[in-house]
RNA sequence: GGCCCCAUAGCUCAGCUGGAUAGAGCAACAGAUUUCUAAUCUGUAGGUCGCAGGUUCGAGUCCUGCUGGGGUCACCA
């Protein structure tokens, strides 16, 4: 007997692989996907098609085999065939329901048991020391997020490193700008090697003006440059005083974008970064020289990792540059032999802008090359598109600036509260409610936008209609779920009970079906790290849901046993919005 | 210039390894409520899938060329 458990779609595959191969074809033909014509099944196989192609036979005759086959398991209430030798079929009752009363009773509703655990780092966040967060930081947070919780939820071990860029060039501007600002401080002393002041010289407002300020006159001024470069290396090189300041910076830093993480709901187990790679470095650099993978070019030490039949130029990565310092490419593949290390990861996922995706390519190519991780670890960029404005060129303020995240997710909640008080339901809430209703909602209008579009696609940021409660927005999902909540807390106070499911409509029929879709959602979903492919389901989920609402009545329904049975679809359908919102890192609340 | 990605309804976008009549949402129009929260549901209309060839029984999907847009091409991150 074929397992319960595992995902419908995969059962119901193997099921028709299986008329396959009594046919003696090969059973991967019976791959089952979900009707594109409800009204002629629930569910429809091709494979009479390609298998007919292969075998070069008439597709309807091995279609009409199949469904004799099919015919003998006494599990389908329907089976046809139509056109060139499609199969359409439609599940017996008796079986959707034992198949939900399975996957109900478990946490994951069976998505773990098509999974094979393993370890996954996750790299995302990537925050810079004294830029405040920006929106480019919005889609790594929101998509690392998601992925974090859902490979969590699949039962893998996950790290979450959210990777600071703490160890470049910028450094350098940095504490050469502070020096031309405040010269009298002592970590610019020659000689003079400490203990400093526990008190940062700088706050976060003024670190965010000196950036722009270092990056400015390092385009004007090559002596300057030149300096910053210096600094830059002597920093690396562990100058006392310049490592004093630059702690000051990192730790002021952090403490403003933990802000912003904490508004996205955004979560790490490592708060690392490029410098925690400086210990590691001088070794790294060493072996990759004695063991030949590292040369000098123009100065620099490079790895080359071009390849014999690349259609695309491959320029080598640059471990180290004339000048001395490293790079953000050595500190990458420095982090890789650290993670190794410390984790021994199955996959190193990266959660970054996709325009960077040449870099990532270098970096793994001297990671194999250099054996810095062990064959069998899947080293992945995950990228993603830009966010634009309405314009369709990448989101700026109105005089072309950088959006801050924090403005960004600011403006949303503001909006979100515009429209639930243009809805004039607020008068329900207290001033703390509607501010956390406000805010959820806020929050979730920008994230569901965000992850229901392909990753790689750009998209356009548009808050008002993020915020709309229609249509495929991240307030919809929410409102069915608060719906349900609403309902069943009055089931409860009126003492209604829970009882076996009973089929009794369409609706209820179409709403088990989405819910039996979960597994192979949250398995394609991670396959993919395309949490777009959540939103699909908990949309799909959501509108049958809704619905069901609208046909069938629960509370009302005086028939006991469609009541109770009602009420268990209910709870199990409120369950499951949760869990995929959840792991879309939306919050619901008790009421909106 | 080389390489990569994109072009689908008025707008924003889906379309999984080629498969039936190309789908959603918004906007438009027509309906449904003495609400279990209508912030909902049902229906109508809307398309030469950028252009031109090719492969195939079958192409939005694969191949080639063209047009238009974006990205990227070693000492920034």
């Amino acid at each position: 007997m074929i397992r319960v458990t595992t995902s419908l779609l995969n059962q119901l595959s193997d099921l028709v692989g299986q008329a396959f191969e009594k046919c003696d074809l090969d059973p991967s033909f019976g791959k089952v996907v979900v009707s594109q014509r409800r009204e002629l099944g629930q569910f429809q196989c091709n494979g009479a098609l390609g298998a007919a192609k292969k075998a070069k036979k008439n597709p309807r005759e091995i279609a009409e085999k199949i469904v004799a086959e099919l015919e003998k398991t006494g599990l389908f209430n329907e089976l046809s065939l139509a056109g060139p030798g499609f199969i359409n079929m439609r599940l017996n009752d008796e079986f959707l329901i034992k198949h939900i009363d399975q996957i109900s009773g478990d946490a994951s509703f069976g998505a773990r048991d098509g999974h094979t655990p393993e370890t996954v780092i996750l790299d995302f966040g990537g925050p810079n020391v004294a830029k405040a967060m920006h929106v480019g930081h919005l889609r790594a947070t929101i998509i690392g997020e998601s992925l974090r919780r859902l490979r969590t939820f699949l039962g893998d071990s996950v790290v979450s490193d959210v990777h600071f860029g703490d160890w470049g060039l910028p450094m350098g501007m940095l504490i050469k700008e502070i020096e031309l600002a405040k010269p009298d401080l002592p970590y610019f002393e020659e000689g003079n090697s400490g203990p400093f002041s526990e008190v940062s010289p700088v706050t976060v407002d003024e670190l965010q003006l000196l950036y722009p300020a270092a990056s400015g006159r390092s385009k004007e001024d090559p002596e300057f440059l030149e300096a910053a470069r210096q600094a830059t290396f002597k920093l690396q090189q562990g100058h006392a005083g310049y490592r004093a300041l630059w702690q000051h910076m990192l730790d002021v830093s952090v403490n403003e974008t933990k802000i912003d993480f904490d508004l996205l709901g955004a979560h790490f187990t490592e708060w690392k970064g490029e410098a925690d790679t400086n210990d590691h470095m001088p070794g790294m650099l060493d072996r990759f020289k004695k063991e030949g993978l590292s040369e000098i070019s123009d100065g620099a030490v490079v790895v080359h990792v071009a390849e014999e039949d690349d259609k695309k130029e491959m320029p080598p990565l640059i471990l180290q540059k004339s000048d001395g310092a490293v790079m953000y490419g050595t500190t990458d593949l420095a982090t890789i032999e650290i993670r190794q290390q410390d984790h021994k990861p199955d996959s190193i996922l990266y959660v970054v802008d996709a325009r960077q995706s040449l870099h990532f390519e270098q970096v793994f190519r001297a990671a194999r090359k250099g054996k810095s991780i062990t064959e069998h670890t899947k080293l992945e960029h995950v990228g993603f598109g830009t966010v634009n404005g309405k314009d369709g060129k990448p989101l700026k303020t109105r005089d072309g600036g950088v959006v801050r995240l924090r403005s960004l997710i600011e403006d949303a909640i503001a909006e979100a509260r515009k429209v639930v008080l243009e809805a004039g339901l607020d008068d329900r809430f207290d001033a703390e409610e509607l501010d956390n209703i406000a805010k959820k909602v806020g929050v979730a209008a920008i994230k569901y936008a965000d992850l229901s579009n392909p990753r790689m696609s750009n998209y356009v940021f548009d808050i008002e209609r993020f915020t709309k409660f229609e249509g495929r927005t991240g307030p919809y999902q929410m409102y069915a779920a608060v719906r349900i909540k609403s309902m069943l807390r009055k089931a409860a106070e009126q003492g209604l009970k829970q009882g076996p499911l009973v089929m009794t409509a369409d609706a209820e029929r179409n709403l088990i079906l989405a819910l039996s879709l979960l597994p192979e959602a949250a398995l394609a979903a991670a396959d993919k790290n395309a949490p777009n492919i959540l939103c699909d389901h908990v949309y799909a989920l959501t509108q049958e849901f809704n619905s069901f609402y609208h046909d069938c009545h629960v509370l009302g329904e005086k028939d006991e046993a469609v009541r109770s049975s009602r009420l268990t679809l209910c709870a199990i359908t409120l369950r499951q919005i949760e869990t995929v919102l959840q792991i879309l890192g939306i919050d619901v609340p008790e009421r909106m």
